[in-house]
DNA sequence: GTTTACATACATCCAAGTATGTATAAACGG
DNA sequence: CCGTTTATACATACTTGGATGTATGTAAAC
């Protein structure tokens, strides 16, 4: 029809991330057109055009929409800057907490579950998706060392001689 | 051209079946058409149609070409039959030799490596491949339960009580 | 002669991409 | 403050290509 305010503009974006996640989730990424998310969301092939630039794009925004602050919070709460205080006192702790949040909501909050379930179930990961897998495979490399990091440093001020490399057992923690 | 011979018509049959898997690995499973499939394998998608009714019945047999060995040889191996001997000297020393042997295979064994792969992380499970998923998932729960049984037993021979359900052993160990 | 193991040809459909139309919100100049 | 302009947020229409399914042809094995 015509043309809509900004928050309107940024509602149909969301509405057609919503259509998209579940469609995804019901009959597969390849399986599901831009046609039909867009019918599903109210709207046409025109407005998916003009928000992303093909279903790749739509896949990266769907996923970073519940991704983004997951990370957020996790790196947060994880380590608010390693000061003096901060790090003597608990990093595994907070490493701990951190995990046993992020994995609770993935656990409680539906949104993140399905995204969770396409990422893992409902898309074949191969060439134009790379980009998504890659991001993934960063974060978890930045997620592993910090945590490795974190090991060692612990082993060090309690005096603990690690029964193996703090590497492996970052890897293992994962 | 002609008609083949049995061995012959196997021969193109089991070259479907690579050019799939390799295929399939390299560029996903929705992406690669019946085209590319014959193409690589020397046929046209006449030869595919008369040896498989469609996509999704390729995709079951390729993935059965691994799995059925595989779990003909998990199986046979754990518990050939529960005749006295054996249900009491090493039921669960079997399952752990046939494990190792499974995943070792898994992991040495190429061709079996990337039919994993595909079915992991190259396919969206969705309607028409439910079946395969189905039976992957009755396969796992009667792994599941036969463990259940040789954990009980053997505890029960050994007077041990169990720390945990039975049942949760096995999904752990799962 | 009949069936098998394909190859070839044909028809259909759908998804993607792109080009274009358009009503209105927002920016801007007076 | 208001008229004009411009950019925005889509909808509609058109084109193209590729994939599927099916029907038919055919040469050799049996």
């Amino acid at each position: 029809m015509a043309r809509r305010t900004k928050e309107d503009a940024l509602t149909t974006r969301n509405n057609l991330l919503d259509a998209a996640e579940y469609l995804f989730l019901s009959q597969g990424v390849s399986r599901t057109s831009l046609q039909d998310i867009a019918r599903r969301a109210g709207a046409t092939r025109g407005a998916v055009y003009w928000h992303f630039t093909d279903k790749a794009d739509l896949f990266n925004a769907m996923i970073e929409r519940v991704t983004l602050p997951l990370e957020a919070a996790f790196f947060d709460d994880a380590d608010p800057l390693p000061n003096l205080s901060s790090i003597n006192v608990d990093a595994l702790v907070k490493i701990r907490r951190a995990t046993v949040e992020a994995l609770s909501r993935i656990v409680n909050d539906a949104q993140t579950r399905r995204v969770f379930e396409v990422a893992t179930q409902k898309v074949e990961y191969v060439d134009e998706l790379r980009t998504v897998r890659q991001r993934h495979l960063a974060i978890r490399q930045s997620f592993v060392s910090r945590f490795e990091q974190s090991i060692e440093s612990a082993a060090q001020r309690d005096g603990v001689l690690l029964p193996m490399p703090a590497a492996l057992a970052a890897r293992g923690f994962h």
